[in-house]
DNA sequence: TTTGTTTCGTACGCTAACGGACTAAAGTGT
DNA sequence: ACACTTTAGTCCGTTAGCGTACGAAACAAA
């Protein structure tokens, strides 16, 4: 199966701003995949098969506490990359990563992947930046957690999402919502009323759709910001 | 200032346990610094002048908000070290790392440091195997923000700080916990009061002694332990 | 000893969020 | 059209944790 990927058509940041040279690397191993909502690309202990750079859409990693306890942590999408661990040496992790907005993936296979990092040391560098930002985005989130109120953070959340995110509407219950912030259902649809009054959103059944990104920035406040600017910073870009 | 440092009495685990090539690279430049309870080691913005090996002791990276909300979201011992946006090519970040547990540090300079990862792959990949575990710690403190109460936070933060230090005498007051946390003073008074009848400690005045790991490890439950776990398997050792 | 400062215990009223549950829609399948 | 399932809105009593504040220790300095 011979793909003919052009890089300036991919629409995952990490591998369209990767020099000539290193895409080319990549290039042959690349493969195109498709996720519904509920995909799951990693378990925890299961060893990293592959690696995934996102298309618009969005993906979970979520972090389990040996009781059935989880929450999510950190949020990937078309400005990132799943498979961190492999870059850092490790074939496995305790979480899981999963698909929230359905997304096409470019996937390549972990021995692949290995082989292009070991032969390029700026294929590296380009990643290792990503995983310096993510590791912000996980801080930042654990901050969020201990600090901020639902409502913020669903305005944070729902920010981070649109950010990833071609549709206007995303696809997401309350009941999804509430697993990934480790709150309540009912407060999910109580702190949503609160954003849909203020005219950030509308909801569906089984749906938001954003509609001032203004509003929900005012509403998530400081939560809202960091990892974004340092990402800005250090994978540049508009 | 010639130094004589002998790998096998290091206290930091990650220079203990690289291979004997790679601690040589670094031998020369390592200079053994005394922190006291509040100082600096890292600022947001700034860039991260030196790394820093922790021996026994601990440092907290805290996260910032824009606003000033501020909470912990990591926490280095000498199992870890300072400094990983260097080691992701970064040169800062918008954390801060400060010394909590009064401690002794071996110091690189960012210089140095970078010359010895270019020369050395087993050097990256040790190092980087620590940047994974760390991130695993991040991802599960996001989680225990969400989901556990002061009184298990509390009891997973102990924990987290007995690992790291050898006193059996915490010099840390209310004050201090409240703002790691992110929560109330007040609510970490009554929470040690809840521990301190259980059996698990003693308090003094800006102290406190673990007195029972088992009792704190149950009233931690499933906050405690995963990124710990992932430590043994990744970077091995009792 | 006296004075001032830090740290800690505690208390009161309040709010956010919880657990649980029930109902009402909106959609699905037959 | 029908029953069935999923999703969402709402309510009630309860709890964890908050903001604030005041007083009592423990300690430090004069």
């Amino acid at each position: 199966m011979t793909s003919f990927l052009i890089q300036t058509d991919i629409r995952n940041h990490l591998l369209r701003t990767l020099c000539a040279a290193d895409f080319d690397r990549l290039r042959g191993h690349l493969v195109r995949c498709s996720f519904e909502q509920g995909a799951v690309l990693e378990s925890p202990g299961e060893s990293v098969a592959a690696v995934h750079f996102p298309e618009p859409g969005m993906l979970s990693l979520v972090a389990h506490a040996g009781d059935g306890t989880r929450a999510e942590a950190g949020i990937i999408g078309p400005e990132g990359m799943t498979g961190l661990a492999l870059l850092n040496g490790v074939d496995a992790t305790p979480h899981t990563i999963l698909v929230q907005v359905p997304c096409r993936t470019l996937l390549i296979e972990a021995g692949p992947f290995r082989q292009a990092l070991d032969a390029s040391r700026t294929l590296r560098e380009h990643l290792l930046r990503y995983a310096q930002v993510f590791s912000v985005q996980l801080a930042q989130g654990a901050l969020c957690n201990a600090q901020f109120t639902i409502e913020q953070r669903l305005a944070r959340w729902l920010l981070m999402c649109h950010d990833r995110s071609d549709r206007e509407d995303l696809p997401l219950t309350h009941e999804l919502l509430s697993q990934l912030l480790g709150v309540r259902r009912a407060g999910v649809t109580t702190g949503l009323r609160v954003l849909e009054l203020s005219g950030a959103l509308k909801t569906r059944r089984g749906g938001i759709s954003i509609r001032d990104r203004a509003v929900l920035r005012t509403i998530a406040g400081a939560s809202y910001g960091v990892p974004e600017a340092e990402y800005a910073r250090i994978l540049g870009g508009p």
